[in-house]
DNA sequence: CACCAGGGTGGTT
DNA sequence: AACCACCATGGT
């Protein structure tokens, strides 16, 4: 099959260099990968900044903040209810951590882990807080990259996360080149292959046939 | 009006 | 393990 050294490339070309993730300090990032859950990111940028704006983008602040009040800020976000209380669960574990400095020290996998337990904060949450928030070379997978690679196998069987993760792994192992590839994987995802299950209007899809086709007769 | 957005959880088969 | 309803608001 295609390495996807090349799909990385092919879309860099196509889309450019997105540069995620965008935030100012790397609190914002797990609070923004929380309140993206599901929701169009316009939507978490007013919620950010509204909780700047309240001086409320503090782990420690925000720990002692009354859910009704953050509530408030992230209503916007949609379920906002759940994400208010799992933000204040966030914050307490950063602040029970000792800072994100302290979480800086652990290894990738019992980090992992430790996220994973947090409420609201499932594999791809997690991978992206990883990879954005403490520069850990993780592959996010999420729904586009598996349309993607479904896509580029030219199947309609769906790939492992393993695999997936495999996939990736094997010829993009550093953390800015997979800080990119989800970038523009969810880029290209909602420029031409929001559909199922076809992306006609996609610039790649040429290119992809022919690779594929060339790699596997 | 229907459908989707940078998912996760809990319950049911 | 696979499937499902649900969470809830804003934009097209």
């Amino acid at each position: 099959v295609i390495e996807c050294n090349r799909v990385y490339d092919a879309l860099l070309a196509e889309h450019g260099r997105q540069q995620w993730w965008p935030a100012d300090e790397r609190f914002e990032i797990l609070v923004g990968a929380l309140l993206v859950q599901r929701t169009a990111w316009r939507n978490v940028e007013t919620a950010i900044v509204e909780l700047k704006r309240r001086e409320l983008l503090d782990a420690a602040i925000l720990a002692c903040t009354p859910v009704a009040v953050i509530e408030e800020c992230v209503r916007r976000t949609g379920f906002f209810r759940a994400k208010a209380s799992r933000l204040t669960k966030l914050a307490r574990f950063v602040v029970a951590m000792g800072g994100l400095a302290a979480l800086d020290a652990m290894p990738t996998a019992t980090l992992r882990r430790l996220l994973l337990d947090l409420d609201g904060i499932g594999p791809e949450t997690a991978d992206a807080i990883l990879l954005y928030a403490f520069d850990r070379p993780v592959v996010v997978v999420d729904t586009y990259l598996r349309r993607l690679a479904r896509r580029l196998a030219g199947g309609d069987s769906e790939l492992a996360d393993t695999e997936l993760r495999a996939w990736v792994g094997e010829s993009i192992g550093e953390t800015p080149a997979l800080s990119e590839l989800h970038a523009l994987v969810v880029a290209h995802g909602k420029a031409f292959c929001r559909k199922e299950p076809l992306c006609n209007e996609c610039p790649m899809q040429a290119s992809c046939r022919s690779a594929v086709s060339v790699s596997d007769p």
